[in-house]
DNA sequence: CGGCAGTTTGATGTTACTCAATTTAAGTGG
DNA sequence: CCACTTAAATTGAGTAACATCAAACTGCCG
């Protein structure tokens, strides 16, 4: 027997947040008699499920889907801070702010389950486990801000397109199993731009070149991962 | 009688992470009968005082004088990621983990202190207060990630500069007291151009455009801001 | 006074943006 | 399954923003 399980409710490993969150699932990982979850939600491609401003009183796992965290200025321009896969908090440190310091919109159909603040913070006191699990997201996110920093700060948009889909496998990798470099990659270009602080048509020049040179292709998707040793020395931090 | 009082031995006052862990300075908030602190040190102007990879069982609070988190690819390339102010924690999450992931370097001759990192999670497991000043930093860091991707990936680089001077100063503020639109701010044109992802000789350019239109001005280690209306219109998140 | 780091300025180069037209792909309803 | 609609990707031409290189200038410290 695996000594980690999907849940049934929300298709997550236990590794992940949620899972932790969730106790393994078993009956006694209950507060006050209540399941700790508040409830599921689920968003539509492109609907915006969070505000920059908006308080909750919740905190979010992303369940089902991709979402991507961002910040916006008045004038409608917009960054992508991170991806946000299968397992993750929306935002680690939000468990400890009311109000929202960035906006949250699904990439594609998303689910997403919901619990209280109050009762998770109530848990961690007492909970090593979830202890853990949140320190491991925060650093995870700190880690992934400051890289993304260094590659907008100071790196050519071939350099920081590589970055972010070696960045992004990885992740990706990470959580589920991958075959022979494909990965089911279901961004489109102009997210990579609204990610890397390029605009949708340099993009297209860039994946055009790198199509060309047999590096990787994006399309459908999927992203083709053809000569990761290259990708890795265009866009590695190291 | 002030109900914030600056610690004799290293200047920071009990709002900040430091005042909280030495718990006002009264004697009996020591660990085993031992001070909390481990130690001071000082490092002179420029000086390297943690590399990214480096293991540590401390964490850092900065007691005087400027300093700058900062990440670096292999060729040098270098992107500062936060400045660090009287009272700041080097990194907030670092607390969770041993392996450092960013650099830390000296902007000017500095103080700072060490504290174990084992006892301050001991300490942080019993102190509210301990646990809501390190809640309030990670959310701080957080908002400050954000707000410079969002500045380095889509703003100008007029934009970005206004920004950061609107930033630190206001963080300056929050910690100090201030007259007349007037800051120390130790910084020098390579560092402004470190933070913003832009090169001196560009940020030289756009501060002499500032320096012409009435809006700030930079030297000698002092900003004055003549216009901060203007510099809020072109700088500001809102 | 000399040396050095930092700043300023000019000339030139490159990268990425903008605008616009065209092609391709992805849905949608009949 | 096809015609229609709409969104996304591609391509080209022209441009703006910022980088690079190099030289001159400034201020500071020993």
């Amino acid at each position: 027997m695996p000594d980690s399980w999907p849940c049934n409710a929300c298709s997550v490993r236990d590794a992940g947040f949620c899972g932790v969150l969730l106790g393994r699932h078993s009956a006694e990982n209950r507060l006050r008699g209540q399941p700790v979850w508040q409830d599921f939600r689920v968003a539509r491609p492109n609907e915006s499920i969070l505000a920059r401003g908006d308080t909750s009183e919740h905190v979010y796992v992303l369940c089902e889907g991709w979402a991507f965290r961002f910040l916006q200025l008045s004038d409608g321009r917009r960054q992508i801070v991170r991806f946000l896969l299968l397992g993750d908090l929306f935002s680690a440190v939000s468990l400890f702010a009311e109000r929202l310091h960035f906006s949250v919109q699904a990439l594609m159909q998303v689910r997403f389950a919901r619990f209280r603040r109050r009762d998770v913070a109530e848990k961690l006191a007492a909970d090593a486990a979830l202890q853990t699990a949140l320190a491991t997201s925060c650093i995870e996110e700190d880690v992934g801000a400051g890289e993304l920093l260094l590659a907008l700060g100071r790196r050519s948009a071939e350099e920081r397109i590589a970055y972010v889909f070696l960045h992004l496998t990885k992740r990706i990798a990470a959580s589920n199993v991958i075959r022979e470099n494909r990965y089911s990659f279901p961004l489109r270009q102009q997210h990579v731009a609204a990610l890397t602080g390029l605009t949708a048509v340099h993009v297209s020049r860039v994946l055009t070149i790198f199509r060309d040179r047999g590096l990787c292709r994006l399309s459908g998707g999927i992203l083709d991962v053809e000569d990761p040793v290259e990708l890795e020395r265009i866009g590695s931090v190291k």
